[in-house]
DNA sequence: TGGAACCTGTGATGAAATTCACAATCGCTT
DNA sequence: AAGCGATTGTGAATTTCATCACAGGTTCCA
């Protein structure tokens, strides 16, 4: 069921999770002035495996040096561009309650060159209504604003019931790619890739280790 | 770096998330008034192959009636069970910030029997403001409050920069497990898991995805 | 009562991801 | 210029997870 569409040598998807948290690293290296990393200062700092580090980069080439390390700002770049988002990554949000309005005034979203473009709801009383930079747009319009602003990437805060109604537009609209916060499994064609975020799944996790003894 | 601490027969994490989704499921089939399913629906319906259904389930006993399939209600009973979520568990948030205050104000947690507790911040334009049922607390008394209510999760919402440092606290107020929305790697002992929510890694995630020809 | 349709639970098998382990490379020191 | 410690990139081994496939239950109906 799933989406490897394209590409040749298939990157595994926890490789791809965790070149995120190299950038995110390697941002904050940066910050502070460190120039050179080897993985095994990675492993010490993040808590990922060294070998793992070098694996996940093999997939995309080559990018240290033996005996030295990795450069710090050209790593960031090569993983910036390997993610798409070396240049600014326009993004629609749809839904803007709680959660999307949270979203659309999260800064770590430019940091990482994601640019929430525009974002919809279907309430009127929130239609028009200025929120950061935006201003909240009718969700009657996704597919004529996107024809303008060409967001391939929507992020779907509406409630669960609306979802797989927006999931629709949004597709229509040209959006190949979905961040779902619903707590519902959308049906989509394909060659269209979601994922699911989901705090009470990763909170039933955590309360299932909340192991045996109860009170210690 | 990880987190299997304790258990004996070694549950697979993937499992257990599954686990969520299908609770998640089951209430909705509930309210739907659907009283039983089999594997093969649940393939059906939720994409999950109907053979990791069942072996998920097997993990923790046998739920099932061969050529009938499984009572929606005692199954979700059970899997509340399993993942320690059959009565109230309580948590506490800290940070009543943008994403704090929309999981504040969240209905999907009590829908699964997570209750929030208690909200900390450190601001003082925060503390002691109502927010939904709760009032803001200082971040200072969360140990002295944690011993009333007893939150052996935390919620950490606040910025990168005072993570580490309201999670320790937490760790001495008695919690066990968190679940970070901040982008930065905790460093907790041993018997404290954490998982980790980043926004930004999924959508890296995505972002790769859209694969070679950019615009078409 | 017997047989067909339908399901579960699980050992066996297959696929995917992680980790190991080592030859090859680099820069430094002498 | 040769030797050494550090570090990379990657096949091979290992571990973890997903799927297959089937022996047994269960129900229904004739
Ligand atoms: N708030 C949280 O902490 C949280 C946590 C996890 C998951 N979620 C999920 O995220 C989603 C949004 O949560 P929220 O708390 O922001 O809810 P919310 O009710 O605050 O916001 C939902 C917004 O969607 C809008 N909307 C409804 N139908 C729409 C449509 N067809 N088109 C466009 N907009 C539409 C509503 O007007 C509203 O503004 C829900 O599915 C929820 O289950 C929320
Ligand atoms: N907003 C989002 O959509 C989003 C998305 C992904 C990740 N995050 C992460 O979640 C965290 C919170 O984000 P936010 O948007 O809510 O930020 P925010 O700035 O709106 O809220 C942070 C809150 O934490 C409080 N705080 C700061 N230091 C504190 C301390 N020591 N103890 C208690 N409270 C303290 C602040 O007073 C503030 O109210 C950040 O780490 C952010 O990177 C946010």
């Amino acid at each position: 069921m799933n989406s490897n569409s394209s590409s040749s040598p298939k990157v595994p998807i926890p490789t791809l999770e965790r070149l995120a948290t190299y950038l995110r690293f390697l941002i904050d290296l940066e910050a502070a002035q460190v120039e050179t990393i080897s993985s095994t200062d990675v492993e010490k700092q993040t808590g990922i495996n060294a070998a793992q580090f070098r694996k996940d980069l093999s997939y995309f080439g080559e990018f240290g040096k033996p005996g030295v390390g990795y450069n710090v700002l050209e790593l960031q770049a090569r993983i910036a561009r390997i993610l798409k988002i070396d240049q600014l990554q326009p993004i629609m949000v749809i839904g803007a309650g709680n959660l999307g309005s949270a979203l659309i005034g999260y800064p770590g979203l430019t940091e990482h060159k994601f640019h929430i473009a525009a974002a919809f709801d279907r309430d009127p009383a929130k239609i028009g209504r200025p929120q950061g930079d935006l201003v909240i747009l009718n969700e009657a319009d996704v597919r004529e604003v996107n024809a303008e602003i060409g967001a391939r990437i929507a992020i779907i805060c509406v409630p669960a019931a609306a979802a797989q109604e927006v999931a629709d537009t949004a597709i229509l609209a040209g959006v190949r790619v979905i961040l779902n916060f619903a707590p519902i499994i959308l049906k989509v064609p394909e060659r269209i890739v979601v994922r699911n975020v989901s705090f009470l799944q990763e909170l039933a996790v955590l309360s299932y280790h909340l192991s045996g003894e109860s009170q210690k």
